[in-house]
DNA sequence: AGCGGAACCTGTCGGC
DNA sequence: TGCCGACAGGTTCCGC
């Protein structure tokens, strides 16, 4: 489920479903590593706190709480939030249970457990949230930006696109579609990227991630069915996970190399 | 300071 | 059928 556009699509459906409900209560089932720290004031901050409001930054999801307080969640690999008329039964993967005021529940499903759920009272004592680089969206992201941030830069693009410390929100599946898009070879070292690629770059950055939003849009809209990886969500990629089927641009046979311990893909005659 | 690699968990899939 | 290794959309931490 978690890239930008998959957390962007939860966000406004969780905006919609929740914003006004309370926490009336919150189990949890499994918190190691999900919740960090003190279980019980974990739940006794959010309780009788209610939502204002659910924005994205990068891949977090911050829940703004009333009276002042803000729930920090991460999705990470497989985490998912449903919401959910009251059941009885948690299911296997079920980690935490929201109760909400309505009737409703909000529930945190992680398989792997990686995903985490942080509570604070100031947003800016979120550690992980001060380190983030600019949104992907942002009208700061400009070639001059990137020529300050990384222009003498020996790594690789693909690494420098996936630090989150320089723009915040990109992963591994859209970083492989946008250098595609770009015609930039995912192991170029980024000294050698010039003026017209990082615009190219920026450019395709932002349209990949715009239509990716569009299509989850429509395909994950309703995010209480249990389904991520279906439909126009597939479709729409042009080389991720396309290993030996031919570039949709020049028809030679899409390649899959690791970089950084993560696959990546690309067209060997469209991109350099 | 900045980088690459291991670690965190659990499940699925393909090959033998 | 069963076992085993490779792999999975992310981030943090550790050592060099």
């Amino acid at each position: 489920m978690p890239e930008l556009p998959e957390v962007e699509t939860v966000v406004r459906e969780l905006n919609d479903e929740i914003c006004g409900d309370s926490i009336t209560s919150v189990e949890i089932f499994r918190s190691n590593p999900i919740v960090q720290g003190d279980l019980e004031a974990f739940q006794n901050q959010l309780i009788g706190r209610s939502f204002k409001s659910v924005p994205r930054r990068a891949k977090y999801i911050v829940f703004h709480l009333i009276p002042s307080g803000h729930m920090v969640a991460h999705l990470r690999m497989t985490g998912k939030f449903i919401v959910c008329g009251s059941i009885d039964v948690p299911n296997k993967y079920h980690r935490v249970w929201f109760h909400l005021n309505s009737g409703k529940m909000m529930i945190f499903d992680d398989v792997r457990c990686f995903g985490t759920l942080e509570f604070y009272k100031k947003l800016s004592d979120s550690k992980a949230l001060n380190k983030l680089g600019i949104e992907p969206f942002s009208e700061n992201l400009t070639v001059n930006y990137f020529k300050s941030k990384v222009a003498s830069s020996k790594r690789e693009i693909k690494s420098i696109l996936l630090d989150q410390q320089i723009i915040a929100g990109l992963g591994n599946i859209y970083v492989s579609e946008i250098l595609f898009h770009s015609r930039i070879s995912p192991i170029r070292i980024t000294e050698t990227i010039s003026q017209k690629e990082w615009a190219e770059i920026i450019k395709y950055t932002k349209s990949v991630l715009k239509d990716a939003i569009e299509n989850n849009g429509t395909t994950i809209s309703d995010f209480r069915r249990v389904d991520d990886k279906t439909g126009k969500f597939q479709q729409f990629l042009q080389v991720y996970d396309k290993k030996d089927q031919p570039c949709t641009n020049c028809g030679i046979l899409i390649q899959r190399i690791i970089q950084h311990q993560r696959s990546t893909f690309f067209c060997p005659e469209c991109q350099h």
